[in-house]
DNA sequence: CTCTGTCGGTGTTCTAGAACTCCGCGCTGC
DNA sequence: GCAGCGCGGAGTTCTAGAACACCGACAGAG
């Protein structure tokens, strides 16, 4: 079992582990970086990469001259009323069916290697899924998962049961916190046959990465949707401190 | 003599002005990192801590075994933080700059004289504007008022002064709230021009209705974004009460 | 013709320091 | 009193190098 994550990769996972079991509370200043390196048997400069994840994650804030505190929790974003737009969109009161196309040993490109922490030999297994509003192709889903986790999820039975569920009574994982991105592009040959459309068309393409509560990457999902069977609608409220802000 | 700021902040900047005047442009490779570093004077370490910068400034995306390539200038757009959608992306901290197209007394279409509470053949101003983001045409907006306000608002200058301060400051019409819809669409020959793309490419369009605080509809937007130039990106959270909720 | 192993190029991780800046605090001198 | 100085603690920047990991490509084996 040789240490294949790198040091300070190790490192940042102990001390967010330490903060989140709330050994470290919030405002609390760690030890000095000198003193952290020396107790994780690295140099400054290796403790320092350590820090620096931490950082970006929003869990320290390190002040000059000062010391290394651990940051306030950062707020909750309830405001959002949007559901999976990926996914599941039976909130919305349609009636959803999903059939599914094929499950398969398969090779990613590098988006989906890259965002689920594998070698870009890695194989992964692709769930390709078509959803279905009212019995009318809506959107085409393709789920990639590490082989690791997806050989067990093959053998449930995915016609039925939402991946979620599957991931989580049969795996033990649990999807806490997803980040997606949505692009307009061109409907690809093979999309289009499936969606039954013409290729070519207008579509939104969403990517999506999910994360278990370890913040592990779990799933990709690729999904399709034409241009015209979908839209996406939002609420805007304008604050007072907005108002004629642009200079 | 005195260097204040720091050594690889400068190698960020020089770097960055490159990629800025189009010396560096989109998926260009850069000298590796040995080569980068010796010509800037510095350790590897350090000119990796300037990469380091431009990467979280998403300029240049480094690929383990490749190379270190210059990003496409594509725009995330965080919905969550989303303001105007449909508007300025100065927030963004990009450097935008907005053309006026021209501003007219026109016809418009259903869509838009239901939306502002209008007679189909009431005539409406509209106001067509391009933005530009570092230079590049990003979107092309198109703003419709009711003769009433546009009269009033063709009056000002919208080359330097933002709709909403005209609205606010000449007519003191305060924009409270606005529904705003996206879809994918194929750009059409005239938006393909003025944004110098083909047309028939994929792209979002937004349309977004705006109310004062009476409630009462004030302006029709309708914005055009090429589908390379522009992404939306969300992060969702999930609470305990929707995990495997789904049936 | 396909699979596999190796190789060169490139990014990544880590060491062991040294010198520097920034900050608060207490001491000193007025 | 209180303004200024300096000290010590803490984070920051940087060096010079070594070992490692990853990728694409190409050549040889089956």
């Amino acid at each position: 079992m040789n240490a294949r994550v790198p040091r300070y990769h190790r490192i940042a996972e102990s001390l967010r582990d330490r903060i989140h079991a709330g050994r470290l509370t919030p405002g609390t200043r760690l030890d000095n970086q000198r003193q952290l390196a020396k107790s994780f048997g690295v140099t400054l400069m290796t403790l320092r990469q350590a820090l620096e994840v931490l950082e970006r994650e929003n869990l320290i804030a390190r002040r000059h001259g000062l010391g290394t505190f651990v940051a306030a929790p950062s707020i909750d974003y309830d405001i959002l009323q949007l559901r999976r737009f990926a996914g599941d969109l039976s909130a919305q009161g349609e009636h959803v069916t999903t059939r599914l196309l094929g499950g398969r040993v398969a090779r990613a490109d590098r988006r989906v290697t890259d965002a689920l922490g594998l070698g870009a030999r890695a194989g992964v297994v692709q769930l390709e899924r078509l959803r279905l509003v009212d019995g009318h192709p809506m959107s085409l889903q393709r789920s990639f998962l590490s082989t690791a986790v997806g050989e067990e999820v093959l053998k449930a039975d995915l016609g039925t049961t939402p991946l979620r569920q599957v991931l989580e009574f049969k795996l033990g994982i649990t999807i806490d916190r997803a980040r997606e991105s949505v692009s307009a592009v061109r409907l690809g040959l093979r999309e289009a046959r499936e969606l039954g459309c013409r290729a070519g068309v207008p579509a939104f393409e969403s990517e999506r990465v999910s994360f278990d509560q370890g913040g592990a990457p779990v799933v990709f999902d690729r999904v399709f949707i034409p241009g015209d069977r979908f839209r996406i609608t939002r609420e805007l409220h304008y604050e007072q401190s907005e108002r004629g802000a642009t200079s």
